[in-house]
DNA sequence: CCTATATATTGAACCCCGTTCAAGTATGAG
DNA sequence: CTCATACTTGAACGGGGTTCAATATATAGG
């Protein structure tokens, strides 16, 4: 009976994943304890390190989850979308802000998590990223057929971040946030500017 | 003699700032240690709290004057811009990037710095912003003649969060950063887009 | 100038929290 | 069943923000 010890592992790792999910969902990225967790993990407070490095490390197991759960958002709206291009953009970035409004402590937790200096985002984050980056390119490569990858790439970018920061700002109370529709509306009047008339 | 004790609070007070000011400029917000401070300044622990209520609170007022050197910044290189409006918004947003670039762990602590759940931002803050934004509005008022208060209002709101957004991800080490170059044709690249053809 | 009272300052101690590691326990091969 | 190995545990450590009883200083009245 080979694994006993690896299978409770993978459990306890499941575990300790979902109720940080949870509580960082509900709570944020700041009021995550590791006592907290093993209390409702029934777990000892050294099992979390048998199984991650440290609380950032579990913590971006969980952000590796929301950001699927983005990806799949966003890749989701473009499948109900129209075929124009630029109506597949405005509806990735409304879907973008939709997700980020509705699991806004979560979708912080991906950009707030500190991250060691020196040390660069990790795989599977690339990779999202580029994903979301091809959603984006897609539709952008057949607006401006006349461009070459590297400019796409660079629009591709400045647009993301465009959108990114209009949502970050748009939500952020403290700063006298901004009502959903109005976010929509810079989206859409941003978008639509950059390159609704071709 | 009325005022010894007032005085002797008036000093340490611009001396914490002063030191915590540096510290954060050279380590960031995170590293920002209340011993440290006292250690530096020659005073007690205790010190900290009698005059502000928080190390928050300190932070608070350092992100005050890093938002005034802001300020000034941008409002300098209005003065030597043209007269071109589309280019004085250019000009005032590769401003701001080069603020954040080279000031980059305090301009981090204007936004990493996280408020009390449902506490707004300072007033201060908030007038600082606005003067930001009347920078962009009126260059903005002068392109679009015969749109509303409201629209231009939103617009500008849109193209500040979208620069910052292009300057905040783009100067994100840790998700594969781009060059300085880029950032500032990214930011051209948006403004022309938005406003070059009116 | 001196004393008494009010006011300000101090830093040891408190509490919280992430992380470690020596001691205890479970596993599975022989 | 036995033993060596591997795993798990949670008390203890170190670090850090904040407090507050004790101490020192300032000021007003005599």
């Amino acid at each position: 009976m080979a694994g006993k010890v690896a299978e409770r592992r993978k459990v306890l790792r499941e575990n300790l994943i979902v109720i940080a999910d949870r509580r960082i969902a509900e709570n944020g990225l700041g009021a995550l304890r590791a006592r907290d967790l093993t209390t409702e993990a029934g777990c000892a407070l050294g099992a979390i390190y048998t199984i991650f490095d440290d609380l950032n490390d579990l913590v971006l197991a969980v952000n590796a989850l929301t950001f699927q759960r983005l990806g799949a958002d966003v890749a989701a709206s473009l499948a109900d979308a129209p075929q124009d291009a630029t109506e597949q953009l405005i509806t990735m970035a409304q879907a973008y802000h939709a997700f980020a409004a509705s699991n806004y402590l979560s979708w912080r937790a991906l950009f707030d998590l500190e991250r060691p200096k020196g040390e660069t985002a990790p795989d599977w984050y690339l990779q999202e990223m580029g994903q979301l980056f091809v959603y984006i390119s897609t539709p952008l490569a057949t607006l401006f057929p006349n461009r070459n990858a590297d400019e796409i790439g660079l629009l591709t970018r400045a647009i993301f971040s465009s959108v990114h920061g209009i949502i970050l700002l748009g939500l952020d109370e403290a700063s006298a946030g901004v009502t959903k529709d109005k976010i929509d509306d810079m989206i859409a009047v941003i978008l639509l500017q950059l390159v609704g008339q071709n």
